[in-house]
DNA sequence: ATTTTGACGCTAGG
DNA sequence: CCTAGCGTCAA
């Protein structure tokens, strides 16, 4: 029934039915007439509105065996109720508008208050669009009491290697038969009912693969982390979502041509020491100069190649070796520094921006390891480190000015409010320590004297006093660890490194020899992986890799790379959630608290809080 | 002749 | 190891 042709006592009807209902199937009608559930999510197009399938029976056959694609929506319940709620509202007619836009909030909020799940393919963007649309009568912590159920996140983790591009594969997965979902066509005109119909069929059976995708995960042993930390952080990145952080647009203009003009300067430099012209941002055409006309790689030993054509390299390692052969690879090296930061951290940024506002969108189903990723604009790759540049001031005569661009300072918050991050302190080396139970390891971070985690080793490691610890022992160490922890051979700890692979493996065979039981761990999970298919977290994240027992060495080597990896890797991403879902509750839970969830930089959260909060919000 | 797409290389984050 | 994003180049 469409909402907007109800008398009163009809409404008040679909309340109490509302009120006794065992779950919602959901999904969002945008104005070109497609939903959440056809294959194009076409961004351009605004909601329209909200179609909800209410089930009312308890005993529907969802047994195993039974085919669910064998019902259709006539003949299995009758009961349940199919509802469109508009959510769009043209200017004209306050009056009765009020009226359907107030009972379509009644109905919404009824849904999110009492506990029934919500199911929903790509429910966060259902929960972010009920936020834009109704922010003034829903606040973000009404939202975080719903239930909500998203079969694409029961199917990620079920298998976190094939990412469901959309509805209809999920269907194909889970019911073999193909089928079609056939666009809701509407124009302009009201909606007709067989579109209504096509939408209740296929809103019934997003309804069944989520029962079959929860006995799955129940058999799967996934459950408990579906329902304790995936489905809570959709809520939460909902809400993220809709969060705006405010970027100085003028601070951004300006860099942004300061950081041209340098690009032209280093591009000139660069012409003049190459004796010609040429393409900077074209590693081919830069192979041509450095190493075809120059032939600067046969003065040096073992150059990194590329993967895929086997070409000499011109990435920084290798740029880095031959910088004192000649001036042009410094050159480049620094043309890159710049170009990166233009590009991405400060146009990039400019392109995404609305109204001097940024909000990432968070993908929580993009990765094989559990972890999260952002895009428009990726907010975890953010650099760091600023770059200095000298900018020549030809207006004031000669002088120079250096300035610093650290791209992470163009974000500002809110007025009266603080950015304040809290973060995890080397957790990926604590779980592989508490994995391995290397006492070693585990020695060092119980030592309260341990301030420095990999100083302190490196001093462990070759057996010199921590004071004589220099940087490049703790970058060594540091490397080597991570190398370790990513599962990387020596040839790629060579790379990393800037040394041969002989002085790597050597590194790597000292380092399995002081810390006995790292190799230890990293054998038994390969083992156990090859045994079962697959490798699990700490809190039961799975990976299955089906190349582990393959004959291709390359094939098998990657794949034990990727179990170790993922055991480390993914535990760490377990924790991160947890954290943010304890932090995340114990804010909803708090009368005056207000801070807000800004980012997820995978250790560590972003909070803005306001300032009177700091002190009791930490 | 011009635009789009996919493969590849490089580098920022962790 | 696993991401996003920018760039070139050929099809």
């Amino acid at each position: 029934c469409d909402i907007r042709s109800l008398g009163y006592e009809e409404k008040r009807k679909l309340l109490a039915t509302i009120e006794k209902a065992v779950a919602f199937v959901t999904t969002m009608i945008f104005q070109d007439g497609s939903s959440q559930l056809n294959s194009e999510q076409v961004l351009t197009s605004s909601v329209k509105g909200v179609v909800v399938l209410v089930k009312n029976q308890t005993d529907y056959p969802c047994l195993p065996g039974y085919s669910s694609t064998d019902c259709t929506w006539d003949a299995a319940n009758e009961d349940d109720k199919l509802i469109y709620l508009k959510t769009e509202w043209s200017s004209l007619w306050e009056q009765e508008q009020q009226a359907h836009k107030k009972f379509t909030w009644q109905v919404l909020f009824q849904m999110l208050r009492c506990k029934v799940p919500i199911i929903c393919f790509n429910a966060k963007d259902f929960l972010r669009t009920l936020l834009q649309v109704y922010g003034n009568e829903i606040s973000w912590k009404q939202v975080a009491d719903s239930v909500v159920l998203d079969p694409r996140i029961a199917a990620w983790l079920i298998n976190p290697s094939d990412t469901v591009p959309s509805f209809e594969c999920l269907i194909q997965k889970y019911f073999e038969k193909p089928f079609s979902v056939e666009t809701v066509n509407t124009d302009t005109g009201p909606l007709r009912n067989t579109s209504y119909q096509n939408l209740g069929v296929n809103l019934e059976k997003l309804y069944n693969v989520m029962m079959d995708l929860a006995h799955d995960l129940q058999v799967q042993g996934l459950w408990k982390l579906f329902c304790t930390l995936e489905l809570p952080l959709i809520k939460i990145l909902a809400v993220m979502e809709t969060h705006k952080i405010h970027v100085n647009k003028q601070e951004l203009k300006k860099t942004s041509e300061i950081l041209g003009l340098r690009l032209k300067e280093l591009e000139q430099e660069a012409h003049q020491v190459a004796g010609e012209r040429f393409l900077l941002t074209s590693s081919h055409q830069l192979r041509e100069v450095l190493f075809e006309k120059l032939k600067l790689h046969t003065l040096c030993e073992k150059v990194h190649r590329t993967e895929i054509q086997q070409l000499v390299s011109t990435s920084e390692v290798v740029l880095n070796k031959l910088q004192d052969l000649h001036p042009l690879p410094k050159i480049i090296l620094e043309y890159r520094q710049v170009h990166k930061m233009k590009s991405t951290y400060v146009d990039g940024l400019r392109m995404c921006m609305r109204k001097g506002f940024i909000s990432s969108t968070w993908n929580q189903t993009g990765t094989a390891t559990g972890r999260l990723s952002a895009k428009h604009p990726n907010i975890q790759g953010i650099s760091k480190h600023p770059i200095r540049i000298t900018k020549k001031q030809y207006i004031k005569g000669k002088e120079e000015e250096i300035v610093t661009i650290s791209p992470r300072t163009l974000f500002v918050s809110k007025k009266g409010y603080t950015f304040l991050a809290a973060d995890f302190s080397h957790i990926e080396l604590r779980i592989l320590a508490d994995l391995s139970s290397e006492p070693e390891l585990l020695k060092l971070f119980q030592e309260p004297e341990t301030t420095d985690i990999f100083s302190s080793l490196a001093s462990q490691w070759k057996g010199i006093p921590s004071e004589q610890v220099k940087h490049a022992d703790r970058e060594q160490a540091k490397r080597i660890v991570y190398s370790v922890v990513y599962g990387a051979g020596k040839e790629r700890l060579a790379d990393c490194l800037g040394t041969t692979p002989l002085q790597a493996s050597q590194f790597i065979e000292s380092f399995m020899q002081k810390y006995k039981k790292i190799n230890e761990f990293t054998k038994k999970t390969i083992e156990q992986c090859r045994n079962k298919g697959y490798v699990v977290s700490i809190m039961g994240r799975k990976r299955p890799l089906a190349n582990i027992n393959a004959q291709d060495y390359k094939l098998r080597t990657q794949a034990e790379r990727q179990a170790v990896n993922f055991v480390v890797q993914g535990s760490a991403a377990d924790l991160c959630k947890m954290a943010m879902v304890e932090i995340f509750t114990s804010v909803v839970v708090s009368p005056n608290l207000t801070a807000r969830l800004i980012a997820q930089l995978h250790d560590e959260l972003l909070f803005e809080v306001e300032d009177s909060q700091i002190q009791e919000f930490s």
